[in-house]
DNA sequence: TATTGTTATACTCTATAACTATA
DNA sequence: TATAGTTATAGAGTATAACAATA
């Protein structure tokens, strides 16, 4: 009895999200935060709304992770231009650094995991996660009612 | 600007949570209830001290967690034969209906995303994805302050 | 004394529904 | 009338701390 594809694939996301939440342990930040982070940062400004729709969440929980990172100096909300109702949420001095920082410890893991594996299975390796990742959207898409997420 | 390794791990990882989380909409259960009712069918009879460790959560939780999926029907609480305090947690007949599905589609998930993979890649992407695992284990340890967990 | 499981309390992320201010 | 964001409320998962019953 050997250890399927499935078995390794959900060992490695296992393995992701308890070093994730324990990188964050202690500090003001967490997943939902990093995330609405890493869209204001590759997005610009942007509503909540927008965020709302990136992170797949309601509008709702966006004012809960925007308070959180603005009390903790990560961003702040400005007055929209034209649009009197809504928010735009832009990075901090703090915020841009914070981002930085992740941005280039990113880049770090990924070739620090890339060292790992056997040169002469990297291509490999790519071409196997490419051909899962279509499997399972294929596989996600059939059982969903038609979702679609766009831009604003 | 390609797509790194890291970036395609991360990838499928969230495809996984994502249709995980999805699979549970409106059930009594749910990825952290699951994993008891994993734990369960594969040790036995366990205490709520080994869920505890199991699930490397406090026992506190496992509380919660155990009422939920005892009212559920899935398990029930018995008596422990020679320590009174303890409560010994076992399957339903529901529960181990259960988790013959759960395995069934397991192993259906498995087979269908290796037959996306070109075999001539298949084993170049386990012995990655072994190496890669290896690698992340090795990482947390670093930064981990010895932190092992024991059978009960 | 130490351990098993509980009650009490709190924080994060999530959701719906109702409401305010604006388009 | 519809949209942006909020308040109110609720449920799940997690945590610490204090406590009861039992080892």
């Amino acid at each position: 009895m050997d250890i399927t594809l499935l078995d390794r694939l959900l060992a490695v996301a296992d393995l992701f999200q308890r070093d994730r939440d324990r990188a964050y342990d202690g500090t003001a930040l967490s997943p939902a935060r990093m995330h609405v982070l890493w869209v204001v940062h590759h997005e610009g400004p942007v509503t909540q709304q927008t965020l709302a729709l990136r992170l797949a969440v309601t509008p709702r929980n966006i004012s809960g992770l925007v308070d959180a990172l603005e009390s903790a100096g990560y961003l702040l909300r400005r007055a929209h231009p034209t649009d009197r109702r809504a928010h735009l949420v832009s990075l901090t001095d703090r915020g841009v650094a914070l981002m930085r920082t992740t941005e280039d410890e990113h880049k770090e893991l990924s070739s620090n995991l890339l060292d790992a594996v056997d040169p002469a299975d990297r291509d490999s390796l790519q071409r196997g996660l490419e051909a899962v990742t279509a499997r399972l959207r294929e596989l996600m898409a059939e059982h969903a009612p038609t979702a679609e997420v766009r831009a604003s």
